[in-house]
RNA sequence: GGGAGUUUAGCUCAGUUGGUUUAGAGCAUCUGCCUUACAAGCAGAGGGUCGGCGGUUCGACCCCGUCAACUCCCACCA
């Protein structure tokens, strides 16, 4: 068969992963094998695939495959989550385009156009899930509004409620004004935000006693200055707070002042909250839009006026600018206020202000009745279970962080006034008297058993539940572990062992999931959690969308290949820290791709040049000699393969992926293609010896096969490329061999030969001996029958027409010590030996100083005395090897010198 | 304001309980090569007083203290 001068990647990629499918080889069934399960972190339904899914799923893919190909019956489940509020958002947006405003819409005409929208966009970034060669078992695509998934929530709910987990409850909420609902805290983003401070003067009530502080210089009013950020809250303050001990203000206790504009009287009020040295000391008190002013209030039984509609514009109680939004009546209220003098003096100010996660306003804090978890109660088995490491965090700092949180944990704020998601299942009758039940036929029931009424209209909350309070029973739901409990998959595939995902959803999923799973399922949900890191880029700046350094993924995909684009991720991935992606990882993933592409014809070119010369005894010396160092590069990488395995092993279990992908990565390109192939390579047009071919096949296969989790699709082709291979035998089910013990003798006599054809190739550079040249070697060691069995290797890689073992120095030559033994090259060249000889007192000078510090350590009395005995010894064997190294480099010296 | 983390070559990072040669890799750089699998390549090379200072130790990139810079998380200072 002709092969393709390069890898066609798109046309492999549709090939192979259709094989895979088609052989269901992604598909999971319960059976005696151990089970390695992890669940997807559902990707927004609407979503589509972006550099942090990458990453997130290319990991989740490399355990997955490395599982199935350990003998494990590995599961990798898929799901969509309906994201409730990003999901609606989407949808409003498409029906404005449309002219469609949602609030003429009923609930139903909304959701039908909603379920329309899902099932138009919902499956497209699984789809290109599978353009990145994610092996997910796509029997099992879960979707969290899923029939059984529905009912499990609203249950759960309804359970949590009995049990007294669940309270409705008047508190300060995030309002988001765009979406127009609620949002816990953990939806809203703090920024940093350049205002302006505004100091206000606010008159205080003139009693009808003289007052003693009004001189002839102000005739006006007596006034106190308050500092604010939100001067358009201030018709809704209902009280000015000083502190009690503060001087300035202690004659205005008891007071009243006016509210600028609309002339409010409000009482001054004392308390210790306020900061004397901030602003001016005085504060605002507007208890409907500012938490802390809220709880100010509660304590002094202040009137709240909330002056905003739900969009956020002013409604009538503000009196003034009556439907202006708030950031434009801000203006404008600066400007009146200005103008009618009640502005003292403006200043720049920085300071925090939260933002909507999903529609990027700023939130409005807002007294609301909303449905709550109470945290405090059900948390505490989850914080067990992540300190005593039953669930291991990786990297393990993120303990700590879990641990602070559950520590300090709040109330949630589950209840959303949205209409895409799980519907509350709370019943209220015209009194505002409710129940909580799964349906309602169940509400009725239970309402007139309570109220001890009969026939009452009963209406169903109206707000749905957050996305998140039915993305913490994924791991066990989509295994139908609540719906169908104990059942045989259940059993079987839960607890999972996997979870990886970002760390900016520890709060929002990872603690909660471990709470739901907890509670339901009385066990752990997962064994590990592996948190990647942020995708930024080569600026270091988290990729958004917009800031638009987000490169186009299927573009990626499409022009460089899956495995190349899996590749540039992960070689720049280090576990646990954030990583600056960079384009040119992708094309030095392409160069791998070519590089392994290449080495595949080489071996496959020598197919048909197979001899069977094994076994049969050559009288050709140098064919024997041939022989000999052959069976040395297969002995040798034999046993680098064993050697790289056992690290890998390793690096596996701490999810250093990185750091395995480039393990194998230079067992490929150096220890493989640069040296071993090499060293087996036939001369043109001559036989290879069949034993060898094989061998040769066999390392690429299980090469290959090492490469597989992280580039599945070159990897398989080439598998397929170097043999016939029966149906049913794929790379992607084959089951990795255990590995075997290395010989340290041969991986040493290996590093050596590297090290005396790397060194001599130095010395023929760098005395201007073309690579090409032929030249005449000499060998002086104390260990010539190492040398005699790799020296057919020498001669072809320095191109040695002959070899000698000397027992003297050679002259004229060009000579290089490596290690304890000598090398003597002779060439055409004339030789320069003014720069050999800096060359080896540049490297005496070194080795003299090297041994000078060995023999100080091993001078001191003290090292001697306290150090182990193998660092001691260790120590002795640097001081013997420096000596030696240091007679053979003057004996060269002193030969040049003759 | 509280907490966590980071700081090693031009860049991105390894460095596994303190001693394997006065620190490693990839990319980038430099030199020489179109050598018959691969110029998307081959063969070599250079480059770091391990953030500063102090301490513990026979011995410190590693442990302790301190200072500095950067990053992230949490928190109700208008």
């Amino acid at each position: 068969m002709e092969l393709s001068k390069n890898f066609e990647h798109s046309a492999a990629e549709q090939k192979w992963y259709n094989h895979w499918n088609d052989k269901k080889y992604f598909n999971s069934v319960p059976d005696e094998r151990e089970p390695y399960t992890v669940v997807i972190p559902p990707p927004n339904v609407t979503g589509v695939l972006h550099m942090g899914h990458c990453l997130n799923n290319t990991i989740q893919d490399i355990l997955i495959r490395r599982a199935r190909m350990m003998g494990k019956n590995a599961c990798w489940v898929p799901g969509t989550d309906h994201a409730s509020i990003a999901t609606e958002a989407k949808v409003v947006q498409m029906l404005r385009e449309k002219g469609i405003q949602k609030a003429s819409l009923s609930r139903e005409d909304f959701l039908k156009y909603a379920w329309e929208w899902k099932d138009k966009y919902g499956g497209i970034i699984l789809e290109q899930l599978k353009k990145m060669g994610c092996s997910l078992d796509w029997n099992r695509t879960a979707f969290t509004m899923d029939d059984d998934y529905y009912k499990s929530v609203i249950h759960v709910f309804v359970d949590l409620f009995n049990k007294g987990f669940i309270y409705r409850g008047k508190r300060m909420i995030n309002w988001d004004v765009k979406a127009k609902t609620t949002l816990s805290d953990e939806e809203v983003i703090r920024k940093e935000i350049k205002q302006k401070l505004y100091y206000l003067k606010y008159f205080i009530e003139e009693q009808s006693t003289v007052n003693s502080r009004q001189s002839a210089e102000s005739p006006t009013h007596d006034y106190i200055t308050i500092a604010t950020v939100r001067p358009e809250t201030i018709m809704g303050d209902t009280a000015i707070c000083v502190h009690p001990k503060d001087e300035r203000y202690k004659h205005l206790h008891g007071k009243f002042a006016f509210v600028p504009l609309i002339n409010r009287r409000i009482p001054i009020i004392t308390d210790d909250y306020v900061t004397m040295d901030f602003g001016t000391g005085a504060l605002k008190v507007t208890p409907a839009h500012d938490v802390n002013d809220y709880q100010l209030g509660e304590k002094h039984k202040l009137d709240v006026i909330d002056i905003f509609n739900d969009d956020g514009t002013l409604n009538v109680a503000a009196q003034i600018f009556i439907g202006e939004d708030r950031f434009s009546a801000r203006k404008k209220i600066v400007t009146e206020l200005d103008s009618k003098e009640f502005i003292v003096k403006i200043e720049d100010y920085t300071s925090e202000v939260g933002y909507s996660e999903r529609t990027d306003v700023v939130v409005e804090p807002r007294l609301s009745l909303q449905w709550w978890v109470d945290m405090k109660k059900i948390s505490e088995p989850a914080l067990q279970v992540v300190m005593n490491d039953e669930i291991k965090f990786y990297p393990a700092k993120f303990k700590n962080l879990y641990r602070h949180w559950m520590e300090n944990i709040k109330d949630w704020c589950i209840s959303r006034q949205l209409w895409w998601g799980h519907r509350i299942p709370a019943w209220y009758d015209d009194e505002g008297r409710f129940v909580v039940a799964v349906n309602e036929k169940d509400a009725k029931e239970i309402f007139n058993k309570q109220y001890s009424t009969l026939n009452t209209q009963l209406k169903q909350d109206e707000g749905c539940l957050d996305t998140w309070f039915s993305a913490w029973l994924w791991p066990f739901e989509v295994f139908k572990g609540y719906s169908n409990p104990g059942n045989a998959e259940m059993k079987y595939y839960y607890p999972t062992n996997t979870l990886v995902t970002a760390p900016e959803i520890i709060f929002f999923w990872v603690a909660r999931m471990i709470i739901a799973g907890m509670e339901y399922e009385k066990q752990i949900p997962f064994r590990e959690v592996y948190f990647t890191g942020i995708v930024r880029d080569k600026q270091g700046r988290k990729m958004s969308k917009s800031l638009g350094n987000s490169p186009d993924l299927l573009k990626m995909i499409e022009d460089d290949g899956a495995d190349a684009v899996r590749f540039g991720i992960m070689i720049s991935s280090p576990a646990g820290n954030d990583l600056m992606w960079d384009q040119a990882g992708n094309e030095q993933g392409r160069f791998f791709i070519n590089k392994i592409w290449n080495a595949m014809k080489l071996v496959r070119s020598w197919e048909s040049r197979q001899s069977a010369l094994s076994g049969q005894q050559s009288n050709d010396t140098l064919q024997t000699a041939v022989s000999v160092s052959t069976v040395f590069a297969v002995n040798w990488f034999e046993n680098r393969l064993n050697e790289v395995k056992a690290e890998l092993e390793y690096a596996y279990k701490d999810f250093r992926l990185s750091e395995a992908l480039k393990t194998i990565y230079s067992l490929i390109w150096d220890d493989f293609c640069s040296w071993y192939l090499e060293w087996v390579k036939p001369p043109m047009n001559e036989p290879v010896d069949k034993i060898i071919y094989e061998k040769t096949v066999g390392f690429f296969e299980e090469l290959m096969q090492l490469l597989h989790p992280f580039m599945p699709f070159i990897t398989e082709e080439v598998y397929h490329l170097l043999k016939e291979r029966k149906e049913g035998d794929d790379l992607t089910i084959k089951q990795s061999a255990v590995f075997s013990r290395q010989s340290t003798d041969i991986l040493s006599q290996g590093k050596l030969l590297k090290d005396v054809i790397t060194g001599i190739r130095d010395a023929k550079n760098k005395n201007q001996v073309k690579p090409k040249e032929v030249i005449k070697l000499f060998i002086q060691t104390e260990n010539e029958s190492v040398f005699k069995t790799i020296q057919s290797i020498l001669a072809k890689q320095l191109n040695a027409e002959s070899i000698l073992f000397v027992k003297e120095p050679v002259s004229p030559s060009i000579s290089i010590v490596i290690g304890k033994d000598k090398f003597y090259i002779q060439s055409e060249q004339p030789i320069n030996t003014g720069n050999q000889k800096d060359e080896l007192i540049k490297d005496l000078t070194h080795q003299k100083s090297f041994l000078a510090s060995v023999e100080k350590k091993l001078s001191n009395e003290k090292f001697v005395a306290n150090a182990k005995p193998k660092v001691l010894v260790l120590e002795q064997k640097k001081k013997a090897d420096a000596e030696a190294k240091i007679k053979a480099i003057e004996e060269s010296l002193a030969s040049l010198s003759t």
